[in-house]
DNA sequence: GTCTATACCCGGATAGAC
DNA sequence: GTCTATCCGGGTATAGAC
């Protein structure tokens, strides 16, 4: 049985400070908040945070966990037979959408980069690198890598710029734009 | 007349300076790269580089002030008369080229956003939403919007893609597939 | 123009009481 | 779980000699 006392504590607080870093993060990239912002907005002090997390690095790790295994699944299936460009182009923009702030904080900061870029097995720049690859298809000319490029782009630039105006959710009829967008890039 | 000295000072300083902090800016982001940073590339002390610039923020400005007045420009030319999209999609791609380590400060820094959004009559935000604006066209639909958002990164994103395999600058037939794949997005 | 030395502040992180 | 108090390091910036 589950007695809800007043105020929430345990596992609370700690998706709370989640949910804090990941708006400050968002807004003014991960060197330029300070644990002390995100206490002040908690409404503690730092040493609190440091309670709920062992270093700053930590909060950020925590943050992109989720996303990394979408991301690292992504990778698994390129690694594993070439799944069409659509179904590619499909995931990424799902990706984008679900991780906006983080997509943010990953190809903003460099500071954030080198730090989650430990915590994971393949660094950012070769998880890139692999969808630039099987984007391009095999043997790609210079102007294949181009258009590779060019597609990767409009899943994280046209997205990005849908959910600025639409809030939360990516709508289906935005979704479908941005895939025949992203299509229309990659095959002349 | 002018007499050349053994080794060079003066404004050639100031150039060094320059050159350096464009490159470990570039490469650290300005947050991530110390004063300290560039006086060792550099081969003096922090104090020598205060007497060439006031403070680390002028080394940024002045980094950025040739760019911004490009950029400055395209965006005059927005406001008066409509310029085809392939004029403007052409000319974001020669913005990206000629700074491209300096549009990857821009919008990979939030710091060095505020910063130099102080030095600027328009907020670097507000540039960016005249180029979707004109992009998009004239009483523009959800979908035109869209489209807007990718044709920009496109011009980015590519461009940056290209430019990282082909070293100093961006070839012509890089060029032209880049404004193809742009102008792609844009027109269904 | 460049140095040495230093002031000053701020950010991350810890100790130990409650 | 949160507090007060504090340490440490590194960062920007300045003073003043050379």
């Amino acid at each position: 049985m589950v007695i809800v006392k007043g105020a929430a504590t345990g596992q609370d607080t700690r998706s709370r400070i989640l949910a804090i870093a990941r708006d400050l993060f968002a807004q003014r990239g991960f060197t330029g908040t300070s644990i002390a912002d995100i206490a002040r907005e908690l409404g503690t002090t730092t040493a609190a945070l440091y309670y709920h997390f062992p270093a700053k690095a930590d909060i950020l790790a925590a943050l992109l966990a989720e996303p990394m295994v979408a991301y690292g699944r992504l990778i698994d299936c390129l690694d594993a037979g070439q799944p069409g460009p659509e179904v590619l182009l499909d995931a990424l923009i799902d990706l984008a959408a679900d991780s906006r702030e983080l997509a943010r904080i990953i190809d903003r900061d460099p500071t954030a980069v080198r730090i989650i870029d430990q915590y994971l097995p393949r660094s950012s720049q070769e998880l890139n690198g692999a969808i630039i690859d099987a984007l391009a298809g095999p043997e790609p000319g210079r102007a294949a890598v181009i258009r590779a490029h060019a597609a990767f782009a409009v899943t994280k630039g046209a997205t990005l710029g849908a959910l600025e105006s639409s809030g939360d959710a990516l709508k289906p009829a935005d979704r479908a734009e941005i895939l025949a967008a992203a299509l229309r890039t990659l095959r002349p």
